[in-house]
DNA sequence: CTGAAAGCGCTAACAC
DNA sequence: GTGTTAGCGCTTTCAG
């Protein structure tokens, strides 16, 4: 297939050996290399067979010094966090590959000296722009970032300004919209559990919860949150459920959701009938529980895939009508609810 | 904290700048920049002063031009596969964090003209070295690969040449030492769901079972695979299970497992009571199970790290003493099998 | 101990 | 159409 000579020790082949080897200068290569118009048939053929002949593949390192551009974005993940941000990666890396980027991956953490190292790598390596997975709008990260005026795309999280654009789902209207049926039918012992690691989106959820209340008059003030002690949600839960009992509980990640499931059910709770459930992020371990977890589905694969495209527009300074996309989400209905 | 200025489309700082501003040649910027002993005291600090006032940072593409070096190594993974490679990576990058390298993600697919793209990709990244997380020993990635002399750490699969090493779990043994232990308690009835997107580790599982039962005087010839027509494992072995039955089913990836549970009791067989089941690959997921699924761990993190490791290794040229590295597993009994 | 200068491999005017 | 040449930002001899 490849006819590369298998050479070695030896040095990669270089712009120079192809243009001696073809009989012409670099220049010339170089237009065949970047598919120039200019270069006639017999030459070009010749410049092909060369490359072809010695293996010849451009370095990306050398045209990035020269054209002061990478074509290489960074992406910022946090840390451990591979199960929900899997399909986002996904995504991502595939519109990537049409636009011909390569990603940097980046995993951050909590600690504030991570995130500026984080930086510091990200401008070093000189990528063309940053996608930053980040649940807080505050992240130090993305101030940090901002300041060298590099585009930047913010997933799951409403931000923008002049080089910062961002690509989201609106949580806190599904809840409101899940909330308010669900009081419309007279359910009003509604508890949502809160993500600590997801601060924001949990603010989110308890915000739409929040107005779902007093657009009926009521107030919600139902957040449960793991204390510190406890080192798992499952271990809380399995205590809290001893004396608690709610009759809709909303939960962020799928792990949580299931948490919730496991725990309600070791107290002998029935789901649905005596509690329902509803997850927010699906993975497809969430419809392998039994009962299957009734969830929205974000659709993580397309965040990452608009984010991507979003930040090629951004590099070709194309006309960006929305900073801010919002992506839909789906209601899914499945066994740890009784919704029709 | 940092002083950098907000410079608004202003060109990045150059090491050119930095040595204006502190009175002294690029070459003497450039020895503080790396840490070389020679530079006197005073200049040191006037430099480092001029560093931080103009928010110098080098320019990594530039550095690696001159070096011939880029500190950032490719990782190479099947696409879709987060789920359970995500902990492989988070370990890699910890390691790679500790060396200073970064890392440029690429994934894969079947398709061949990927395999040639993404060889493409990384060569023309000039990256320092290659981690590949491939089931198959005969992929062409690596094979393609080697041809460009550049080092390359092989994870899951057993192989090395001059310039490959690998890390990885040795499977057959874990199933050997699994079947042996229920064959010689009596158990025959033993079936291995085949995993058609880790073809070699379903070979090496396959290759466990046998080497057992032959030891018993036995033949192992029960490879449970999901027919094409079938979409999902679950699926299929929701049918399989109406007229088959088994004492033990040993599953690869966790979701497969999982299938292999949900569908026996959808079918009233009872676990572990009737037939008992275990995974190999374990992912957080597996234990929130009811009940929870026995299973190998798989030490994913470790996997990572210790490639990372290697890696550095080989490019430090050092010395090394086993390209070949064996990691251990560890079995974990819970709630679907009888052992003790 | 520090500076001058020659690359690293490639692109992009500017000539011819 | 094609070649010449000046950088891109940094490292590294080699002088001084």
């Amino acid at each position: 297939m490849s006819n590369v000579i298998n050479r070695k020790k030896s040095r990669r082949v270089t712009i120079y050996e192809v243009a001696k080897e073809a009989g012409v200068s670099l220049a010339t290569v170089s237009r065949v290399i970047n598919g120039s118009e200019v270069v006639k048939e017999v030459t070009r053929k010749k410049v092909e067979e060369a490359i072809t002949h010695l293996g010849y593949k451009p370095n990306a390192i050398a045209q990035g010094l020269a054209l002061s551009k990478t074509t290489t974005v960074g992406l910022i993940v946090p840390e451990a966090g591979f199960s929900y941000v899997g399909q986002v990666i996904n995504g991502l890396l595939d519109v990537a590959k049409i636009y011909k980027y390569n990603i940097m991956l980046h995993t951050i953490n909590e600690g504030i000296s991570d995130v500026e190292s984080i930086v510091d790598d990200v401008i070093k390596s000189r990528v063309d722009g940053v996608i930053v997975y980040s649940d807080r709008i505050t992240d130090r990260s993305i101030a940090l970032l901002s300041q060298y005026n590099i585009p930047i795309v913010v997933i799951s999280n409403r931000v923008s300004s002049d080089n910062i654009c961002s690509v989201f789902v609106d949580i806190e209207k599904a809840i409101f919209e899940l909330c308010s049926k669900y009081l419309a039918s007279g359910v009003t012992d509604i508890a949502i559990v809160g993500d600590h690691r997801n601060i924001n989106t949990t603010a989110m959820m308890l915000k739409g919860a929040k107005r779902a209340f007093k657009d009926h008059g009521l107030e919600f003030d139902n957040e449960i949150t793991k204390p510190k002690n406890y080192h798992s949600t499952f271990h809380f839960l399995k205590d809290y459920f001893t004396d608690h009992k709610h009759q809709l509980v909303i939960a962020n990640r799928d792990s949580q959701a299931m948490a919730v499931l496991n725990a309600a059910r070791e107290n002998g709770i029935r789901v649905p009938d005596e509690m329902e459930i509803v997850g927010v992020i699906d993975t497809k371990y969430n419809s392998m529980m039994r009962p299957q977890i009734s969830s929205f589905s974000i659709p993580s694969y397309d965040l990452g895939a608009v984010s991507m495209r979003l930040l090629t527009k951004m590099l070709d300074a194309e006309e960006i009508t929305d900073k801010e996309k919002c992506l839909k989400y789906l209601f899914t209905n499945r066994q740890t609810t009784k919704l029709d």
